[in-house]
DNA sequence: CACAAGGTTTGATCCAGATCAAGATTCATG
DNA sequence: CATGAATCTTGATCTGGATCAAACCTTGTG
């Protein structure tokens, strides 16, 4: 299906105290000497073109990854094909946190655009966490928001109808692109009908239908892959907030 | 809804070495010595009523809960008042994971049945793992764990139809009490079919109408909570494995 | 710059599971 | 052990979203 995943390293110093996105990745919450202590543990700078896998279900698992710039999507596929989209990350989100229970990953990671990555050897974070007790703790919330997140998923897959899927997709993307510092209402999606489809447990069709509709109601513009925000209230009050 | 928590403090002696569940809960893979150590912190031990909340979404987080025996489910509320079941849990296993993230629960407990729990103070927790490596890697494992239970929540949500979702379900009930040592194919649901519906975004009728047809096809015997697997194979078969 | 190939929209139809309804069974409590 | 409240089962009907189908865009490639 996609291209092998011939990841090349750009091996430039990584400095995670000059990086814009240090008060969303890991660093969050250090203190200047504890930053480049955990830069030191960096293992190297990736880019992941388009379509490349950034690792597999199965493969053995040894690190987690930041993503620089970029977009991917993380998928499980079942034994008998299905396919289940289980998340999208931006740049300032870590990947991979799945592959620690059992030191191999659980589900497929690829790029959705170009991108860059740190990758941490997990043996090592956990080595540097043992004396930095605030990067620990932000690690642990790190991995906790991860479940709460999922959670948030589960209840939209199970007690929220299409409609509201889709609104709460697009609320959440809008947050957080707002927190990367971009425009909230104006965004380009990275991902087909299909893969939205996929994460919010609905046919492409449908996910196509519902964006025609919000586009009629005055809700978003929608073109094809670029979104505007024209009603954000509007789309809350579907969710039943506001 | 339910009582109010009124928890009592039991405090026994608490004592991981010589607890049945070593081998499911914190203290796996752990040395003599490193168990001892992981006592030592365990706060008290408290018992739970049927119909009790362990702890609500909201409250100040400072511990996790292992469950020393007795059945919870874990569930969020909407805005809106719509009901999500995230997860049952059973003796062996962990609840309260959600809650690191923000420093409060994120959603709500409740105990299915007498319970007994073991409460772990989190920030004790945290400062004895810096000493011991191996229960900190294998708390991280158990986190991570629970990331992928969860995917595998959401993949049951997001692609597959009724039959299949009811099939996983007891499935997976089955080889946790296996893992117990309890018999796989005979136990007693603990949840009712609501809540069964709640966790597996169907209706109660719904669970209820293919309880009554696996019963018809001889898969499983139901005579109300008490279930009796009579042929897991089938079971197996019908979600695409085997 | 043309033209596959992939992705999207829209319409028509269908059906799995929701909803509504009515009993039957089980369970808690005085 | 009687009584009311939950819970569960089953039937009848409805409907949101799936499926099938066809045309229309976009985009990447030689």
């Amino acid at each position: 299906m996609a291209s092998q995943a011939v990841l090349k390293t750009v091996n430039l110093k990584t400095v995670c105290s000059a990086c814009t996105l240090r008060e969303l990745c890991l660093p969050i919450g250090l203190s200047k000497t504890e930053v480049e202590a955990l830069e030191g543990l960096i293992y190297q700078r990736r880019t992941c073109r388009r379509g490349e896998h950034l690792y597999r279900a199965g493969l053995r698992f040894q690190s987690l990854y930041a993503i620089r710039s970029g977009f991917f999507k993380t998928y499980v596929i079942y034994e008998d094909g299905r396919e289940q989209v289980t998340g999208f990350y931006m740049m300032g989100e870590i990947m991979g946190l799945d592959g620690i229970s059992s030191d191999a990953h659980t589900c497929h990671a690829v790029a959705l655009e170009d991108c860059e990555i740190c990758e941490v050897p997990f043996d090592k974070l956990e080595e540097l966490s043992r004396d930095l007790p605030s990067l620990q703790h932000h690690f642990h919330k790190m991995m906790s928001r991860e479940i709460v997140r999922d959670h948030g998923v589960m209840l939209l897959l199970g007690s929220m109808k299409a409609e509201e899927r889709l609104a709460t997709f697009l609320l959440n993307l809008s947050q957080r692109f707002q927190a990367r510092g971009y425009s909230p209402d104006t965004f380009h999606l990275r991902m087909t009908r299909e893969e939205i489809g996929s994460y919010l447990g609905l046919k492409l069709e449908t996910v196509s239908r519902i964006f025609s509709k919000f586009h009629e109601d005055g809700l978003v513009n929608v073109q094809n892959k670029f979104i505007e925000l024209r009603n954000a209230a509007g789309l809350k009050r579907l969710i039943g907030e506001g």
